[in-house]
DNA sequence: CGTAAGCTATGACGTAACGATAGGGTCAAT
DNA sequence: ATTGACCCTATCGTTACGTCATAGCTTACG
């Protein structure tokens, strides 16, 4: 019979704790003196060391309860399900651990880093996803040298350069949307069509009416765009598109 | 002007947590309407913005706090130190999942494993300080032979092995411990240290006399070994050297 | 035997970052 | 005026205890 400063210190952990475990009934003690003293036994303490076990590799106190008061608890599936949400957590990790040190590095003294890095996790990923899926079609449509020479370019832009891109893009992204109760033939909202195809061409590519045409599909086809569109106001990707189509017709004239 | 779900819409977070940032005084909002409906501006935006990038990389609200307020607060310090505690936060998942996959393995048919692994963490990890401490040490004094062949041998040790060794030294620890109140040259005690030099010869290696007196010392100089044992009882640690340099001396005549 | 030191007990609040109600106003359109 | 969509505040719940606060128990010492 161990009083409960004994237990505490053989196993390293505070009162406070074992109080706790009582609490949730992870731990109960064996017996209690008549002054409500707790008392541990051998398999008290046995029982400890397994719950020290298990917290030690992550596992909830819940959890924990559930393997030690269930004999025919399947331990190997636990464990694997666990192995899964800390592989997950693992790779959370990293990928916080490679944007801090991107981060870092920008820092230090405005070195090139591409938009994909500085922003990556941003829920306003457009530009990010923009670059990606122009580049698969791209290098299907006009070969590889364009291309490259896009990502040759935004690979130099700044912290800040990026920074200011994503706010003109946002920015006009809002200022079509507040137009949308117009027609997409809207002036106001041609001159930000206009802006934005010229915004394009200066910080990404040489932005065609092919191009910029087919973009404004993309925003509707592929949902990720859409997703993101969509989040300045439902609907905007689809009249996006009729305000880019519109401007196209108008410029091919 | 922004309602609070055009805003959390946008962002991609819940309108609670809008009002959470509201509420700890991270996000709040420019303006409010007579009837408090939240009116956030396009600087609102922006700096929900900021405060979504550092979450992202996993700063605390509060930490978000002081960068964003704190316009000459040193982010690139900032940034060091959370890389730091991100490389130990992985160290931690990674020293778990492999502990974890351990011990899947030893539960897919009692494969052989190490004592260092299995019980790694817990807190009872007098087993393995005991054999990495002894390895360095037979290394210096019997060369590289014997301490391979300890371990070629508890390296096949399975689960059950260890739980039962374990359990093992701890009965002898605390057999002696409640002893403590006698001599060293106590027959009890006396007899435990006996069993124990036994248990180390069965298990570990051939515990001759010196090694067994040099165990003793290492209990009481070695503040890891003094901290693991006094655990059972303060003061054991001393005590189990005299006990072990009495039971070589008897031994010796 | 009285008392102080040391150990123990039970609450109850605090932590981080919200999720999930509950209960109740507001706004715009029908 | 009513409906539906949207907004508000307030409070509890979550995880695993740390940290008091208040008070009873035990034990050693004089």
């Amino acid at each position: 019979m161990y009083k409960i400063k004994e237990v505490a210190d053989f196993a390293g952990i505070s009162i406070r704790t074992l109080h706790h475990y009582d609490h949730i009934g992870l731990l109960q003690p064996a017996e209690t003196t008549e002054a409500g003293y707790r008392l541990y036994t051998k398999e008290n303490l046995e029982r400890l060391q397994q719950i020290l076990f298990f917290k030690e590799i992550g596992f909830s106190l819940q959890e924990i309860k559930e393997i030690l008061d269930r004999p025919n608890f399947d331990r190997k599936k636990a464990l694997e399900n666990h192995r899964e949400l800390l592989l997950k957590k693992k790779q959370r990790l990293e990928t916080m651990l490679q944007t801090v040190q991107e981060t870092v590095q920008s820092l230090e003294g405005g070195i090139e880093m591409s938009g994909q890095d500085l922003f990556k996790g941003f829920d306003m990923s457009e530009i990010e996803e923009h670059q990606k899926k122009y580049s698969e079609e791209a290098k299907q449509r006009y070969g590889k040298e364009r291309v490259e020479a896009v990502e040759k370019r935004t690979s130099q832009y700044t912290k800040e350069d990026w920074a200011r891109i994503q706010a003109t893009t946002g920015d006009i992204y809002r200022r079509i949307a507040e137009r949308m109760d117009h027609e997409p033939s809207d002036p106001e909202v041609q001159k930000a069509v206009a802006e934005w195809r010229q915004f394009i061409t200066d910080h990404y590519y040489d932005c065609t009416l092919e191009i910029f045409r087919g973009l404004g599909d993309l925003y509707v086809d592929d949902p990720r765009f859409t997703k993101n569109i969509d989040k300045f106001q439902p609907g905007l990707a689809k009249f996006l598109r009729e305000a880019m189509h519109y401007y196209c017709d108008q410029q091919e004239k």
